[in-house]
DNA sequence: CCAATACTTCGATAGATATCAAACTATAGA
DNA sequence: TCTATAGTTTGATATCTATCGAAGTATTGG
């Protein structure tokens, strides 16, 4: 019917993941690093950088990283001991589309 | 410092009035009618018409509304009995910025 | 002034959330 | 294999949130 009909539970589920100061923190940080190379573990946002720069525990910054995996807003990668953060490109475009239509 | 600083505690409070599906849909219709007169009671996005909409007690709308309110992304505007909400245009603006640097 | 309408405030409650400490898993290095 | 490291999961708790019904306020029409 009409095109201005957005998926309010998907973009009401991104916008919780992004109510949270540390989780909306990550997100910036996560953004901050989009063009870095995936290859070396200290590119992209790593999850001990994130636990000094929000000074909060690491089982809180996991808690809120998986948030935000879950809310389809970033992707984790594995790589050995080591995970990183990265953006979800796609979500991040649908994000700029819902506020600039 | 660096250019691209936000406002970490506005912009959180704005997702956090966005993560409420409720209130989301109010945001939305709101926006919808942004365009309109602020004259005619029955312009604007009356309480009532959200109430029919979004199929949920008057005192909860008052409450989403208050919300949208607090964290900046409307504003309301007493006309006798009838509220009406309008956007905040500089806000949304600022939403605009936020995902599209 | 009275009644009805439109909305708000209050009080209560069920459910969600953020955070932590402790315990766990997995990987790397010696 | 043993240990240290990186991160996750679990369990607990204090706080916050969404919603409602009931009561309150304000405005309009009669």
């Amino acid at each position: 019917m009409s095109e201005t009909e957005f998926d309010i539970k998907t973009f009401s589920r991104v916008f919780k993941a992004l109510s949270n100061p540390n989780r909306l923190q990550i997100y910036l940080e996560v953004v901050a690093h989009r063009d870095s190379g995936i290859e070396a573990p200290e590119a992209g946002c790593g999850i001990a950088d994130l636990i000094i720069k929000l000074s909060v525990g690491a089982p809180t910054i996991s808690h809120h990283v998986k948030e935000l995996v879950d809310a389809g807003l970033v992707t984790v990668e594995k790589k050995g001991k080591f995970v990183s953060c990265h953006l979800n490109e796609v979500m991040h475009e649908k994000l700029c589309l819902f506020f600039n239509k």
